[in-house]
RNA sequence: GGGGACGUAGUUCAGUUGGUUAGAACGCCGGCCUGUCACGUCGGAGGUCGCGGGUUCGAGCCCCGUCGUCCCCGCCA
C-alpha cells in the first residue's frame, strides 16, 4: 500500500504551462505546474524532481532552507504521485544546464505544492531505457501508456490522423461514417458476428472494411469519400495484425488509377512530413509480373536490389533447373565472404522451399566459362557482394508454375538480406521506399477448395482487355488493381471496381458463386448496381502498419492504445469472457458444451 | 492447426554435471547528505523458481502434461 498521505484538493487550480515549455526567456514568470513524479532526488536540504505530462519533463526544486513545511511534504513524493507546483522560474547557471531535456535551462523553484494523488510503485520501470516484458506491459496498460515512448507514439498517430483528415478533406474528399453492425460476407476472411436479441438466430457482422459501403456511397452520388475507420476480422493475430485495425479508406467516382495515385501520393509525402521525414513522388511503379520476376513477392521491398532470370545466359541443356522454368541470381549487396556454415544455411533455407541453391560462383565458372561475368553484369553483382542462383528441383507446382519459383527466390532473397541486415545495414528502417505495384491477377487458386478465389476482393474490375479470359483463361485475367508498398510491407491495396451488373455476375460466377448464392449475399450490390452506378475505384491503407513504420517500430502493437496478445486476449480487462446465462437466454444462444 | 523461443525477487536477468541457506543490477523501505538530473552513500526487506505430475537419496536444472507471452507457417476476399 501507498504510505498515508493527506491529499489536496485541485480546486480552480489551473495549469499555466504544460511540463515540456518553459524556457530561458520564462525566467522570472511564476507557473503552476502539474503532472507525474518522474524521477526524485533528495540531496537532504534540497529535493530535486523531475514532474512529467505529455510533453515534457521540467524540474522542480524544494529547499529547506526557504520553506521547512514544503520540503517536508516532498520528502513524501514518491514515483508517479500526482502534484501541483506553484513557483517562480529561476535560471539555471551553466554548469547546471542539463542538455538531455529541452526545458534543461530552467527549473522552478516550489513555493506551494498539492498532493493530488499518490501512486502505487509502478509494476515496472517508467524509464524508456528498461525493456519490460510485453504481457506485464499489456497488464498494467494505463501505467505502460503513460511512459514517454508510448506517448510518443500516441501523439504521433494522432498527428497522422488529423495530416490525413485535413489533405484529404482539403483535395474534397467528405468525411462520412459506415455502420460497423453489418452483414456477413463470404470469402475473405473470418467475420465477427453479433447475435441480434429482436431476432434470436440472426447475426450481424462486424465489417471487415467498409468496401460495400463505400461503394454505395459512390452509386448515391457522394464522389469523393474518405473515412478513418476501424475493421474487424477473425484471423490468426501477428506483429502487424491485430482483430481491430484502423484503415484510411477513401474512395472516388469516375477515376483512373492515376487520380487514385495522384490523390494518395501527396497525401503520404504530408503523413511523412508531419513524423519529421521527407519523401517524394511520383513513387516508382511496377506491375505485379514485373514484381514477381524481379522479387518473387507482391509486395517488394525496394532496399534490396532486384534478382535476375538467367537462364538464357546458359546452355539449354545445363540443368540448373527443370526445363521451362527460372533460373535466377539472387544478389545482396556488401555481405563479403560468408563462411561454409553460413551458406550452408541458405542452401538449406532455399533446399527447404524446393530450389538448389549454387551458391559457388568459381565452380558455376568452372563449369560453364564466361557465363558469371554474365550473371555478374546483368545483377550488377561485385566480387564483396553475395551472389546465389537458384532453380527449381521438383515437379513444377501451380497453377502458374514460373510464379513458385519466384515466390521461392524471394523468400531466399529476403532471408539472406535480413540475416546479413545486422552486420551490414542493409535495411534502414529510415530509408522509405514507397512503390506502387500494379495489374495484380483477378484471381487466386485455392487448394482447398479447388476453385478461383478473388485475389483482391470480388468487387474489383478486370483490366478492360482482360474481360474475355474471366471465362477463358482465368489464371491469366489481370485486375485493375494496385497495392501501394513500404519496404516490404503492403501498407495499402485498391481497385477500380465493377460499376456493371452483367460483369459483377460474371465475377461471382467465376468465383463459383450460383445466381442465387450472389443474389442472396450481394443482391443489394446488384440491384444497386443497376441504378445508375458510376465508374468508381479506391484504396485503402492500413493507419496501424503507417504509424508503425513511420515511428520506427516493428509491431503495430506499439502504435495501438489497447491491443490484443497473439491469442486474442485483452490481458488488461481480461476480455474475452464469458456471458452469463440471462445474457445467452435474451440472445436465444445456447452453448454447444466442448466434447468430453 | 503446425513449428520455434521464453517463463527464477516488484522489474530485467544470471544460476556450472542434478548437490549446502537460489544470486546480481535496478526498484522498494529506513538512515545520512544543500546542486542533483539514470544523484551519491550506509543499512534492510523482498522468492509457491508459471502450474500439475513424474524420475531421483536429492530437481530452478532431467522427463511428461498444462497455462501464459512473443516470433513464424497455415490463415488474413
Amino acid at each position: 500500500m501507498a504510505q498515508q498521505v493527506p491529499l489536496d484538493f485541485l480546486g480552480d487550480l489551473r495549469r499555466t504551462h504544460s511540463c515540456g515549455a518553459l524556457r530561458a526567456a520564462n525566467e522570472g514568470q511564476r507557473v503552476v505546474l502539474m503532472g507525474w513524479v518522474y524521477r526524485r532526488r533528495d540531496l537532504g536540504g534540497v529535493i530535486f524532481i523531475h514532474l512529467r505530462d505529455r510533453e515534457g519533463v521540467t524540474q522542480v526544486v524544494f529547499r529547506a532552507e526557504c520553506d521547512g513545511n514544503l520540503h517536508g511534504k516532498a520528502e513524501m513524493l514518491r514515483s508517479e504521485y500526482v502534484i501541483a507546483v506553484e513557483g517562480l522560474v529561476e535560471a539555471r547557471t551553466a554548469e547546471n544546464i542539463n542538455p538531455n531535456i529541452p526545458t534543461g535551462e530552467v527549473e522552478i523553484v516550489a513555493e506551494k505544492m498539492w498532493m493530488l494523488n499518490t501512486s502505487e510503485t509502478p509494476p515496472f520501470p517508467m524509464e524508456e531505457h528498461v525493456d519490460v516484458n510485453e504481457d506485464m506491459r499489456l497488464k498494467y496498460r494505463y501505467v505502460d501508456l503513460r511512459r514517454p515512448h508510448m506517448q510518443r507514439n500516441v501523439m504521433l498517430r494522432s498527428k497522422i490522423s488529423l495530416e490525413v483528415r485535413n489533405e484529404l478533406s482539403s483535395q474534397g474528399f467528405l468525411e462520412i461514417e459506415t455502420p460497423f453492425m453489418t452483414k456477413s460476407t463470404p470469402e475473405g476472411a473470418r467475420d465477427f458476428l453479433v447475435p441480434s436479441r429482436i431476432q434470436p438466430g440472426n447475426f450481424y457482422a462486424l465489417p471487415q472494411s467498409p468496401q460495400i459501403f463505400k461503394q454505395l456511397l459512390m452509386i448515391s452520388g457522394y464522389d469523393k469519400y474518405f473515412q478513418i475507420v476501424r475493421c474487424f476480422r477473425d484471423e490468426d493475430l501477428r506483429a502487424d495484425r491485430q482483430y481491430e485495425f484502423t484503415q484510411i479508406d477513401l474512395e472516388m467516382s469516375f477515376p483512373q488509377e492515376e487520380q487514385i495515385f495522384q490523390t494518395i501520393e501527396p497525401l503520404l509525402e504530408k503523413v511523412c512530413a508531419a513524423a519529421g521525414y521527407t519523401v517524394k513522388a511520383p513513387f516508382p511503379r511496377m506491375t505485379y509480373a514485373e514484381a514477381m520476376q524481379g522479387y518473387g513477392i507482391d509486395k517488394p521491398d525496394l532496399r534490396l536490389p532486384r534478382f535476375w532470370p538467367v537462364e538464357d545466359l546458359f546452355p539449354a541443356d545445363a540443368g540448373l533447373t527443370r526445363e521451362g522454368l527460372p533460373l535466377v541470381a539472387i544478389h545482396i549487396p556488401g555481405t563479403g565472404v560468408l563462411s561454409r556454415k553460413e551458406r550452408d544455411e541458405l542452401k538449406d533455407y532455399g533446399r527447404e522451399r524446393g530450389l538448389t541453391v549454387y551458391d559457388d560462383p568459381k565452380r558455376l565458372e568452372r563449369d560453364f566459362p564466361g557465363v558469371i561475368e554474365k550473371v555478374r553484369e546483368r545483377t550488377g553483382a561485385g566480387e564483396n557482394d553475395l551472389l546465389l542462383l537458384a532453380g527449381w528441383r521438383d515437379e513444377p507446382k501451380g497453377q502458374r508454375p514460373e510464379e513458385t519459383v519466384y515466390q521461392a527466390c524471394g523468400q531466399l532473397r529476403l532471408f539472406a538480406g535480413q540475416k546479413y541486415n545486422d552486420r551490414h545495414k542493409l535495411l534502414d528502417p529510415k530509408d522509405f521506399r514507397f512503390l506502387w505495384v500494379l495489374d495484380f491477377p483477378m484471381f487466386e487458386w485455392n487448394d482447398e477448395d479447388e476453385r478461383w478465389v478473388a485475389a483482391h476482393h470480388p468487387f474489383t474490375s478486370p483490366k478492360d482487355e482482360d474481360l474475355e479470359k474471366l471465362t477463358t483463361n482465368p489464371a491469366r485475367c489481370r485486375a485493375r488493381s494496385y497495392d501501394i508498398v513500404l519496404n516490404g510491407v503492403e501498407l495499402g491495396s485498391g481497385s477500380i471496381r465493377i460499376h456493371r451488373q452483367d460483369i459483377q455476375s460474371q465475377v461471382f460466377s467465376a468465383v463459383g458463386f450460383s445466381q442465387e448464392e450472389a443474389q442472396a449475399r450481394f443482391g443489394y450490390l446488384l440491384d444497386a448496381l443497376t441504378y445508375g452506378a458510376p465508374p468508381h475505384g479506391g484504396i485503402a491503407l492500413g493507419l496501424d502498419r503507417l504509424v508503425m513504420i513511420l515511428a520506427g517500430e516493428t509491431s503495430i502493437r506499439e502504435v495501438i492504445p489497447f491491443p490484443k496478445t497473439a491469442k486474442g486476449t485483452d490481458l488488461m480487462s481480461e476480455a474475452p469472457a464469458p456471458a452469463n446465462e440471462r445474457q445467452l437466454r435474451e440472445l436465444g444462444i445456447q452453448l454447444r458444451r466442448p466434447q468430453g
